[in-house]
DNA sequence: TTTCGAATGTGTAAAAAATACACATTTAAA
DNA sequence: TTTAAATGTGTATTTTTTACACATTCGAAA
């Protein structure tokens, strides 16, 4: 099979393979899963959907949303079939962000797992079954978990503050209206900083996506907040002059 | 086999799973590839090492450095398998860039390919074979490809093209010694951009991370330039401060 | 050896972006 | 009516980025 496989790069003889569909066939197969962290944010807090580990071996333990990749199926199709069984939406941000492959990653034999991450409005999104099986976590508060997962969520937080400071994801966290306090609390929770409330209004005021909705917020024990909402359609359209190449 | 991996996920009967070996087994598998690609610099031109695809179907296209991962293998080390087997070295620049799935990116069946992206330094690697079927290509003028290849580089381009400029990976693929005109053609033709020359030297030499080696070009028919070598081991010391997070 | 062509090496001014920082206003609650 | 707490706002400073020109050095050609 190996040796297949090699003459098909190195092409030592100059023959020219006409039946890839049996070369294909050849191929070594390896068991392959894709891995969706879910963000929140909720109580001002970044939060991660999990589900408890059905191993025993890691009992009481929490993993990431995933499942395996079926015949035929696209990376991002499983992705977004997770969501939709877990949260029963899919018209979510949803983004890969990289393959994790080391060989002991899963006790059970060498799996493979491509890692998504995806944003979603807690508010928004009555979950099928938010229960002793499926909760969300404080990112922050999370130490361990089933498999590779912590090193994988880990990884995708980082991945997460380094973009959204590029690209405007944050809005997909939070409700449709939002007052300029709560978009800051959001950003300093995934940037686990203090931000400058001036400067940090300022910035969102200069990129012009804030629709002012003519609201204020209610039930706040104080002088309530003026309500935005993001202007996605000004966002797609303007992308490239905010972001420069769309990457 | 479906039935059992939703099991796994969703738990309904609250039974943990013991033989986590078994269920592995069960597991859906798919043919996995890596496709390295591999940027090279000289005579000012980005450059793309190829291989001519032995498919009839691409009957004179040229295809990435690819190959099946086989068992037990990290991705990253199919890449530098890859890496050595093609250039007779290893010890060189490897990022994992992400995957690609389409499930007619293969016309033998779907395989799902994880791209990386390398760069070498042209004069170091006496590559094994550079001939007919292994060649380095210059990455503006290629407009076609075997498979999805030349999405895959496009992608990778644009990926490398972001990544220098937040990491000095450039150095990778110069000589040793070098000119700041060879540092500046570099980048211009990694962006496609002219640079101001002044002001790309005052960056460079602001990173402090250029070394005078006290030696001048030759050969050059005008005023010879300085020469440098790029402090590899202050960058990986003080990466933090130049990069902020490293990822 | 002189001249010419071509690229090197260098600094400053202007503009833009990021940062630091304080006070009057509004509302709910006491 | 007073108090507490958070909102809303502008300017000065620093840092970073950009624009821009001329003297110098070397090789090549005359």
């Amino acid at each position: 099979m190996k040796n297949i496989v090699r003459k098909m790069n190195e092409n030592k003889t100059g023959h020219l393979v006409k039946d890839h569909k049996r070369l294909v066939e050849t191929y070594p197969k390896v068991p392959l899963t894709v891995d969706c962290v879910v963000f929140g944010f909720e109580e001002n807090e970044l939060k991660v959907l999990l589900i408890r580990s059905d191993l025993a071996v890691f009992d009481g333990l929490w993993s990431l949303l995933g499942d395996n990749v079926v015949d035929n199926e696209e990376l991002d199709d499983a992705a977004y079939r997770i969501l939709r069984e877990r949260t029963g939406m899919d018209d979510v941000y949803l983004d890969q962000v990289r393959s994790f492959s080391h060989p002991s990653r899963h006790p059970g034999g060498r799996v493979i797992t491509v890692a998504y991450c995806s944003l979603i409005n807690i508010q928004h999104h009555h979950l099928k079954r938010l229960d002793h099986e499926l909760h969300w976590h404080n990112v922050q508060s999370l130490t361990s978990m089933a498999f590779d997962h912590f090193e994988i969520l880990t990884y995708c937080h980082k991945w997460l503050q380094k973009r959204i400071q590029e690209h405007p994801l944050g809005f997909n966290l939070l409700p449709d209206k939002f007052s300029l306090r709560e978009l800051q609390n959001l950003y300093e929770a995934i940037l686990n900083l203090q931000l400058d409330r001036r400067n940090f209004r300022k910035k969102f005021a200069s990129m012009g996506l804030l629709i002012d909705v003519n609201e204020i917020e209610t039930d706040v024990p104080h002088r309530p907040g003026k309500l935005y909402k993001f202007d996605f359609d000004k966002y797609e359209k303007n992308k490239r002059k905010w972001i420069g190449v769309d990457f």
